[in-house]
DNA sequence: CATCGTGTTGCAAGTGATTTGCATTTAACA
DNA sequence: TGTTAAATGCAAATCACTTGCAACACGATG
């Protein structure tokens, strides 16, 4: 695991527990942001036993650490990837089959500044997503 | 009511029944995007009894038509707002107290293609909201 | 290495948003 | 006005996520 992040959990007063680790090992072996149940599927089926409570509590507490981010897809599930490591991007998912393919492209630090301005808000984050159908499915 | 509406619920088969006409007088009486259980609310407040199912199930299908688009701020609930008469446009949350405001913007037409290129998908729609501080909780 | 204090976990129960089955009603149109 | 498909109310169910609490486990310290 990457000293980053167990600094980053040191300095919030954070305990590198056996769960928390199957949690990040998880995470960061995949490249795509996944949902609370999809982790708790994957330690399952590596036999590693754990409540989804503790999956749920877990990913808030790094989201909370701007260890992962939080990923929206209307789905009626929040999805999360961590953050270490890669580029800050954006995602498009297919209205067919629900595939998730990463952008690597933000266009929105200029935007920033003009909703900052326009607005008066002190933008602290976005979300940008996209919908359309892949080629399998189109 | 915009003919345009009555028009699109006409093509989808759909009766304009009084339950539905009340639904979307509330949504076009109100600027910015509201939730189910705010819709209901404000139907009570007018002293129009509706179950909680029926906004539900009309705002789904409101949305299925391209009447009203859902609008995610991460809340743990969805909002919607009607399409008619309004720019496409994007939205700045508080996050302090959860003010939403308008910003007449979407830079992302040029994106769009981008998109389209990179990733070979159709790219049918996105969501793009702000999320920072207001000038009140700052 | 034993101890202590705080953070963590499992388990079970609780929330809150959204959906669904079904019997009854209603809009649209012949 | 009769017919029929769509829509509604009600109650129950589902689903994502949260919380209370007792037992447990890091990791700092002696």
């Amino acid at each position: 695991m990457a000293d980053s992040i167990i600094d980053s959990l040191k300095a919030g007063g954070k305990k590198l527990t056996k769960p928390r680790q199957a949690i990040l090992a998880i995470l960061e072996s995949n490249a795509l942001p996944v949902t609370a149940a999809e982790v708790h599927a994957r330690l399952k089926k590596a036999h590693v036993h754990m409540d989804l409570a503790t999956v749920y509590r877990n990913l808030t507490m790094l989201q909370e650490l701007g260890l992962v981010d939080p990923v929206g897809l209307r789905e009626g599930q929040m999805r999360y990837e961590v953050r270490h490591g890669r580029e800050h991007h954006h995602h498009i998912q297919c209205r067919g089959c629900g595939r998730i393919v990463d952008l690597m492209l933000c266009p929105l630090k200029k935007l920033t500044q003009l909703v900052e301005t326009q607005t008066k808000f002190a933008v602290e984050g976005h979300s940008l997503e996209f919908f359309g159908w892949c080629p399998q499915c189109r």
